[in-house]
DNA sequence: CGGTTTTCTGCAAACGATTGCGCAAATGGT
DNA sequence: ACCATTTGCGCAATCGTTTGCAGAAAACCG
């Protein structure tokens, strides 16, 4: 455990003042330097394999490098895509992530955010479903730039990168429609969450357009989940005999869906259709593969980083929200009704 | 944008200086200060809402209050559980992790891993498959302690939180012959990975203790993914048609196994029993859902971070290879023989 | 060649905390 | 009442950088 070699060190080696040593190490000041002194303050950090320390430059700059990235669930495998993203996008301009996980709990979250601030992040980037709106404004008034991902603000005054759920629900629909379906039911996530409500209403402005009924045709399941998702779905069939096609309101409750026609003897996609959301990873293992809406999740996380890059080094962004397009992706789950 | 009150502020509002304040405010010394004051700095702290900035501090006395933690693919759904309990055990401590990824590529690997010595993290959680054995000890050399998860140091002298292959494996091969299989075949991870390999050698062990031939019955995949595991089941299957199990050496060879089986028109479980390993998320969710071997990934998680705390507070650590134990989870992919 | 500008480098003060040391006051013992 | 000890607190240095300021040396100009 030998001591690395600070600034001071180098600067002997060079035979310069430190002050003259960090001139020269920093690409923005280096102009001021000789270049014949340059050149020694380089050769001497690189023979003592210089490394700066991170936080003597923070204290005096008042910057981390690092900024903070808070999701509601690690576990739900739509948000490693998204913090790899950004991880990725991040890194190569030197910064690094700190992870905070909220458990879906409006306190935890509090905590978690103001752990991040308290650690001085430069930005954070914010994947929580839920979310008192003015945490956002907190957060910024400590001088820490912001930008939301897969949720927007209500008053759109932070950046945020999303999903564009009316398109992707217009594609599941049309899909369907296309194949010859006309009744057509929705296994809507909660209201609560802004996906769970904006997907329900995707459904039924999508339905008018093609002229079809949604009476009654909806069903809310109370969580994004397997389990709640076959409540629904047997729900919604019994109430609805009609119905050969369901758009559910994620993967999860498609799978949900499936569970619970399977045990009603209802065959996907024979006696009935279904359609998915998310792509989550591994949906096209089940049986049938599921039809879904993918949505690039991944490049949500690097877009996100990158608008909170231009934030950081204070250019303007626009436009504030931005949607990403999402793809259908066909697979056995859905076909022309008998 | 307010400037944040620092402890001078403090120590200003409670008429003392900041030393005083500063060892009011700290639990170890604040016995030498009298309980007068230290009333009075607590107080002048709350008012003004102050928080210690991380910077100055880690600066003064060399220690970050960061953790770093390195995966291979958080996009694998091992991980983020691993991640997750590792993030609960330090949170609770004051600890932040930092994560990086490594995609597979050893380069990538240390190049993470400087950045995060770089950072002068206290801490190491590496849970990288592949590593030159020297990293870990230029880590130790740097003053940080490292812990190692899912995989073990060949020279064992690293700390290591790890699943027990052996055992499970075992429980795997045992539920089988319970059934009453006897010509049992195994879709191997790469050598070049520990699982890989020690699973392999652990299914011929316990085949060899029930007294079953594994001639030609065992075949190498490429790699943990999907299309290698069908691609090695056919190879398996047509070369042994007497096969009647097949243990796969982790889940996602056993959908790929699943995938091939299908194509080739042999139903599971019918004409043919087939294991996976390590319980991933949503395989209970295919058809029909897979009996597997769980291992407690968030616990390992929380071991490793726990025994990481214990190491960074000076204490010995004993024994320093911990393996879990592992559940075997039966589901419907596995059947008796016809 | 004198004076002005430019170029380069060093000095020292930050940034915000922690901590060894020493001094005063308070306490205790006889 | 006097000395020894303890207690409580302030002083100042320190961690490793960055950066405004100033001064010396060099370059330039007419």
């Amino acid at each position: 455990m030998i001591a690395r070699p600070t600034l001071i060190d180098v600067a002997k080696a060079a035979d310069v003042h430190a002050s003259t040593a960090s001139r020269a190490l920093n690409p923005e000041t280096r102009g001021v330097v000789s270049d014949t002194t340059v050149a020694r303050v380089l050769a001497a950090a690189k023979e003592l394999g210089y490394r700066p320390h991170p936080l003597a430059r923070g204290l005096r700059t008042d910057t981390t490098l690092t900024v903070g990235i808070v999701v509601p669930d690690l576990e739900n495998p739509l948000f490693p895509p998204l913090v790899r993203g950004a991880e990725a996008a991040l890194g190569v301009e030197g910064y690094t992530l700190l992870i905070g996980n909220t458990d879906n709990e409006q306190e935890h979250t509090e905590a978690v955010i103001s752990t991040l601030v308290d650690r001085r992040v430069d930005g954070l980037i914010l994947a929580t479903a839920e979310l008192g709106s003015g945490v956002a404004a907190a957060v910024q008034s400590e001088g820490i730039d912001v930008v939301l991902v897969n949720r927007e603000s209500t008053d759109g005054s932070v950046p945020a990168i999303i999903g564009d759920d009316h398109i992707g629900i217009g594609m599941a629909v049309d899909h369907l429609v296309e194949l010859g379906h006309s009744a057509i039911g929705h296994v809507a996530g909660p209201p609560v969450l802004s996906t769970g409500l904006g997907r329900c209403k995707a459904f039924k402005a999508h339905l008018a357009r093609h002229g079809l009924s949604v009476d009654g045709r909806i069903e809310v399941a109370d969580w994004f989940q397997v389990a709640p998702g076959a409540r629904a779905t047997s729900d919604l069939v019994s109430r609805n005999p009609e119905l050969t096609a369901i758009v559910a309101g994620n993967d999860l409750l498609a799978l949900g869906a499936l569970r619970a026609l399977n045990d009603a003897g209802v065959s996907v996609p024979g006696d009935m259709s279904l359609t998915g959301y998310n792509d989550m990873p591994f949906v096209d293992l089940v049986q049938p593969p599921l039809t879904t809406v993918g949505l690039p999740y991944r490049e949500m996380g690097t877009m996100a980083a990158q608008t909170l890059l231009a934030l950081m080094r204070g250019e303007g962004v626009e436009p504030h929200v931005t949607r990403l397009r999402p793809a259908l992706r066909v697979r056995a789950s859905t076909e022309s009704p008998r």
